[in-house]
DNA sequence: TTATTATTTGCAAATGATTCGCATTTGCAT
DNA sequence: ATGCAAATGCGAATCATTTGCAAATAATAA
């Protein structure tokens, strides 16, 4: 074992992703532990090359196609959310129960989270008035701070 | 004048969009007229190449590459708006003053366009508590037809 | 523990959408 | 009609992402 896995140890309490990957029949590979582990210290909305970067951190040989591969397996499992926010690469954040949408500050790039039970009835309601059965839906507010003074 | 640019003439009442064009001086090409023509007779949510291959039953010679250009500057215009449903490519539409989102069907890919004015309400709101001037906005619904009996 | 085998990984090459450089063409003001 | 900046067409470049394949390895059986 490389001194730089020694941090993410194979017998350590296995954590929900961890149970949800050996769950689907995947193995508990060394890098999905690493990419699982950067996930869950994670509290923005990284893209491929920031996970990558931090992934790297703690084990330097891992390909970035491996994190491409897993984020995808990843995100078809449900178990993390992908977006694509108006930079044209996608960005994740681990998936979670409640459900929340994103208000993006242009200026700064920060991406702040919010909950709003109405407007989850309102979209339920409009689905179902058409039709159909809300399956998902993506919600992205883009702002500046009202009290930003520059420009 | 070659014959397929017969049908759209230089000499007919400009567009909106062709005025548009004029006051921001940009110049009425012959491929820019086709690529508003296109634009104009539109309903639904073409991306590129759907353009590009309705621009070239009009003038087979003119390039993909102009209707990207094209469809950048009606973007950054704002008399375009581009949209990121989820398959990769960038799809567009005609603005309009009237501010729709969309219902997309997963199981067909149509596009069902809506407008719900308590939404529109609480985004603003939302912006604000956060401290932010909401400048734009995406929402998209992702569902099944209920009534829909296969799966 | 060791052997077995199907998964997973790393690497580099391929892909797909989009942009760009540059020589040539073309609106449009004079 | 003339001149020139803006626009086009072409193919090459770019950027994010995916993929083929040989080597490595996790899960399993022995």
């Amino acid at each position: 074992m490389k001194a730089s896995n020694m941090e993410i140890s194979k017998h350590a309490e296995p954590t929900r992703l961890e149970k949800i990957c050996i769950g689907k029949g995947l193995r508990m590979t060394e890098q999905r532990r690493i990419i699982i582990h950067v996930l869950s210290q994670s509290e923005d909305h990284p893209d491929i090359e920031t996970l990558h970067k931090r992934v790297s951190t703690i084990d330097p040989i891992i390909s970035i196609a491996t994190v491409y591969r897993t984020m995808r397996l990843f995100e078809e499992s449900g178990v993390v959310e992908r977006h694509e926010f108006q930079d044209g690469r996608s960005r994740y954040e681990e998936a979670s129960d409640d459900h929340h949408d994103h208000l993006i500050d242009l200026r700064s790039g920060e991406v702040i989270e919010f909950i709003n039970e109405e407007i989850e009835r309102l979209q339920h309601q409009i689905a179902e008035e058409h039709g159909y059965k809300l399956l998902s839906h993506k919600l992205e507010l883009y702002g500046v701070p009202v009290d930003d003074r520059r420009r």
